[in-house]
RNA sequence: CUCCCUGUAGCUUAACUGGAUAAAGCACCUCCCUUCUAAGGAGGAAAGUGCAGGUUCGAGUCCUGCCAGGGAGACCA
């Protein structure tokens, strides 16, 4: 807010002496426009002097000079004073009421503040969480579900038509391979009581007996062949498959609280391979190699996309093709975000090349949103074949735990119930907290110590000061009819508190854009910073003069506004008191 | 061999579009609960950003080469 008000301020000097001098234009949106690292530089600095001497034969400091002399002739009042430092910075140092009135702007957006009122109605597809059917999720499903849900709420505060698209793997060879165990070895009683965990203990045993008896590969194959012809029985037991375990993923939705829009799956395209895979053949796209169907893509740098197995089988990619026409079709999307792992990079360039080729006309942005592996204490990646993994709702539930065992010694006093809520929201929050808090792409190391380390950076810390400092606002008296003055906050804090929340939605779009809600996180955590320091220093229930008391008053309850909707924004609860 | 991701205080991470003196948390040391919640606050010590070049007025950030860790590479997803 104050930061776009200052660029169209500097644009607008700019282009009266760009013209007069014959220098080149420059867009609003190619303003540098900057806020330093130190306070004395004042609270905004553009570089622009640097950026077009390039251009024109002047030095920086020369530019500077003739900009800030024109720009001084017409010093708005919200500008203090404007100085060159450095050989061509140029630093803005703001009137103090500039910035006192941008709090009585925000606080009559109230609850919408920072939240796009334009209503931009592009559509925007975002395909996360997605797990395989009968396999427990586990750790890495919950970066994709919570990274992919931050997103997808993101991009609603921006206006976007957002489609949360949950596309299940419930189709490919391993369900051949389930099938074929449970033919073996299953047992229909044990399933019913625990499907998951029996169906994962299946699929573990058929890999284990695949070490001492290759021939078990192809009756796994033959098995998902059979599904894909329409076999009754085959048809039957995945149907059953797909049925529990979806009742299991709703839990730890439900817990996690995250909805879909759609749960669009893998097998829902099984009739479209058929056509696409003709389609692939009339274009001369494809090959025929050992057997099976490839599309050579060496001039795009990349290994063949295989298409289909030899045995007639289709494939991850094949489906996803599918899957991408369709979308394309039905909802003309202006993005589609696949929040999938690091380790499907070659695929996904794969997937965008073919779509690329078969719809030279399409403009949907397509991006591979990729995050880091979760490793072990060791540093590997967990395995679900060799039985390593960790389930998901274990976590969770082990989390929630774990924290009510700190929230008891916390809160003694609390009733029962009143702890279980407090150590649910607290576990969650940091379970989500930890992965958001850091740039998508590292590799994050499972730690039990670390997640539930409560003091310093954490989610608690954001909760901590939205209780903390709605007690005060709870606490104040009812005053009625006093007005504000917003004029009476004065204090270097109090400035530096607005001026951090008129950053709010900026952030916003800027996690967005980058796909990278941990901008958010980092904002979240210095503005609790910022508050926690004016909680400590200002006693503001004992301010004696009451149009002051009423300004602070309205600036902590931005404050928690802007918590509260900027941990709504990452998936994360707040409560009244903690 | 090819491709992708990562490399910043002892550890985990920040650094907006390349900008000024690289910023936090944990751990360590000092101090602050008869004042709105100490899951907090004030302060100290601690790195020059894996290595070598290059581009630039300016590089943790861009380019090239190397090193280290992790991941992917045709019939899994």
């Amino acid at each position: 807010m104050l930061k776009s008000e200052i660029k169209k301020y500097i644009h607008q000097s700019f282009k009266k002496i760009a013209k007069k001098n014959n220098w080149p234009l420059l867009s609003i949106n190619d303003i540098p426009l900057e806020t330093p690292t130190i306070q004395q530089f004042g609270d905004y600095s553009t570089t622009i002097a640097f950026l077009i001497s390039k251009d024109i034969k002047k030095s920086p400091l020369e530019i500077a000079e003739i900009l800030v002399k024109e720009m001084n002739l017409l010093l708005p009042n919200k500008i203090l004073k404007i100085e060159i430092a450095r050989n061509g910075f140029i630093n803005f140092y703001l009137n103090p009421i500039f910035i006192q009135k941008q709090l009585e702007k925000i606080f009559k957006d109230k609850e919408s503040f920072g939240f796009s009122k334009k209503g931009k109605k592009e559509k925007i597809i975002i395909d996360y969480s997605s797990p395989n059917i009968a396999k427990p999720m586990h750790i890495g499903h919950l970066r994709s579900t919570i990274i992919g849900e931050s997103l997808a709420n993101l991009y609603e505060c921006l206006g976007y038509q957002v489609i949360r698209w949950n596309y299940l793997g419930d189709w490919g060879t391993q369900f051949g391979k389930l099938i074929a165990a449970y033919k073996l070895w299953g047992n229909k009683k044990e399933i019913e009581k625990a499907p998951i965990t029996t169906l994962l203990h299946l699929y573990r045993k058929f890999h284990q007996e695949l070490k001492k008896n290759p021939e078990l590969e192809k009756f796994g194959q033959q098995e998902f062949k059979k599904l894909e012809q329409g076999n009754k029985e085959n048809r039957k037991i995945w149907l059953w498959f797909k049925k529990e375990s979806l009742k299991e993923f709703e839990k730890i939705y439900n817990l996690l609280n995250i909805k879909f829009d759609l749960f669009i799956s893998e097998s829902f395209f099984e009739k479209d391979l058929l056509p696409l895979i003709d389609s692939l053949h009339k274009k001369e796209l494809t090959q025929e190699s050992q057997g099976a169907i490839i599309i050579p893509l060496e001039k795009y740098g990349l290994p063949p996309a295989l298409i289909q197995k030899s045995d007639e089988a289709s494939l991850y990619l094949t489906r996803d093709l599918a899957l991408i026409s369709y979308r394309f079709k039905k909802y003309q999307p202006e993005k589609i975000l696949y929040v999938v792992g690091n380790e499907q990079d070659m695929h996904f360039k794969q997937v965008f090349t073919l779509a690329k080729i078969l719809f030279p006309k399409q403009e949907t942005e397509l991006t591979h949103v990729k995050f880091g592996l979760v490793l072990s204490t060791e540093k590997k990646k967990f395995s679900t074949r060799e039985g390593e993994l960790i389930s998901l709702d274990q976590v969770i539930n082990e989390a929630i735990e774990k924290s009510l065992d700190i929230v008891k010694k916390k809160k003694t006093d609390w009733p029962l119930k009143k702890q279980e809520e407090l150590a649910q929201v607290i576990a969650l929050g940091a379970l989500k907290f930890n992965d958001l808090k850091s740039f998508r792409a590292l590799d994050v190391v499972f730690d039990w110590d670390k997640m539930l380390d409560f003091s310093g950076n954490t989610s608690v810390y954001l909760q901590y000061t939205y209780a903390r400092i709605n007690k005060i606002l709870v606490k104040a008296k009812k005053t009625k009819n006093i007005k504000p003055n917003y004029l009476l906050l004065n204090s270097s804090l109090e400035i530096q508190l607005i001026k951090k929340l008129s950053e709010f939605p900026e952030i916003i779009e800027l996690s967005a854009e980058k796909y990278a809600p941990n901008y958010l996180a980092t904002y979240l955590l210095s503005l609790a910073d910022l508050s926690n320091q004016y909680y400590e220093s200002v006693p503001v229930l004992k301010e004696e003069n009451k149009n002051r008391l009423q300004a602070q008053l309205n600036l902590l309850q931005i404050i928690t506004q802007v918590l509260k909707n900027g941990l709504q924004v990452l998936g994360i609860q707040v409560l009244k008191e903690i």
